[in-house]
DNA sequence: TCAATAGTTTAGAATTATTATAATGTAGAT
DNA sequence: ATCTACATTATAATAATTCTAAACTATTGA
């Protein structure tokens, strides 16, 4: 809350201009304690139930896609037909609860590094995500 | 090509109609060599062109799913708004090339044993997968 | 062997997530 | 204040997947 000044100025930085729909994305996406995992549709919802704000959903995914394109946002692949992603742009790994569809980050310190032995030829290393599946206790796994 | 009475035998086994359809399924996903990655648009073109077996889409998906729930299949999360199989059920990592989109296993020695530190009460761990993402050498990653 | 039945296949409609389109609006430079 | 390039919007289009309801078939057991 009056942080906007700031979302402005680093929107700016990035080269994308501070429009009052991007502002106000970033409001919910940024204004808060822990790192945020979402799909568009939980972020449309939260835009035009919690702040009142009717975003076309046009402009929601591209402004997302801006967001991530520009290193503001990171795409996380669960399975499925539905694209998660993530305010926490760093490096890192990801719980995914079964039972109730939610992301929970990995501090780096929770997963050891990853060492991969395999070497594609004429490839590099772009990313190694580790994605740890995790259930009820009493509940039997598909 | 001959094997048929034994995907007939292993359908059964798991509880599973040997239809035709089944059947001619199997064949094209499980008389190979190496196990296989693909989606189901992929499925269906193997299908039809080259096996010359229209079967139709509803009944594609609803097998794919129906061997997955049976371990016959696993599906494997990449990014993206698709669905990927993988003849190999084992508890296995993945590269994907992202030129190509092409799934690559990765052999249980390629990567080491990945300790979890973390625990989420209540939860227990279904899975562990790694996805290394690679992409040509000389190629600047978006 | 044959009918009953429970599970399967099918074409097509419906649904869901996402992207494209083209008209209108707006931020930033001059 | 005006221009221009970029943004937003409602809506249409597309793509992947699921649903539906009718026709079909494998299995069971009389």
């Amino acid at each position: 809350m009056s942080k906007n000044c700031n979302f402005i100025e680093k929107l700016r930085e990035v080269g994308l201009r501070p429009t009052k729909q991007r502002v106000k994305m970033c409001e919910v996406l940024y204004n808060r304690e822990k790192t945020f995992h979402f799909t568009i549709n939980d972020l449309v919802k939260l835009l035009s139930e919690k702040m009142n704000e009717k975003i076309s959903l046009a402009t929601v995914y591209n402004t997302v896609h801006a967001f991530e394109k520009k290193g503001y946002l990171k795409e996380i692949s669960i399975d499925s037909h539905k694209s998660y992603f993530d305010t926490n742009t760093s490096a890192h790994h990801h719980f995914f609860d079964e039972d109730t569809h939610e992301l929970i980050d990995c501090d780096e310190s929770d997963i050891e590094k990853i060492n991969i032995r395999k070497n594609i030829t004429g490839k590099k290393i772009n990313s190694v995500e580790v994605l740890v599946r995790v259930a009820s206790d009493n509940q039997t796994h598909k």
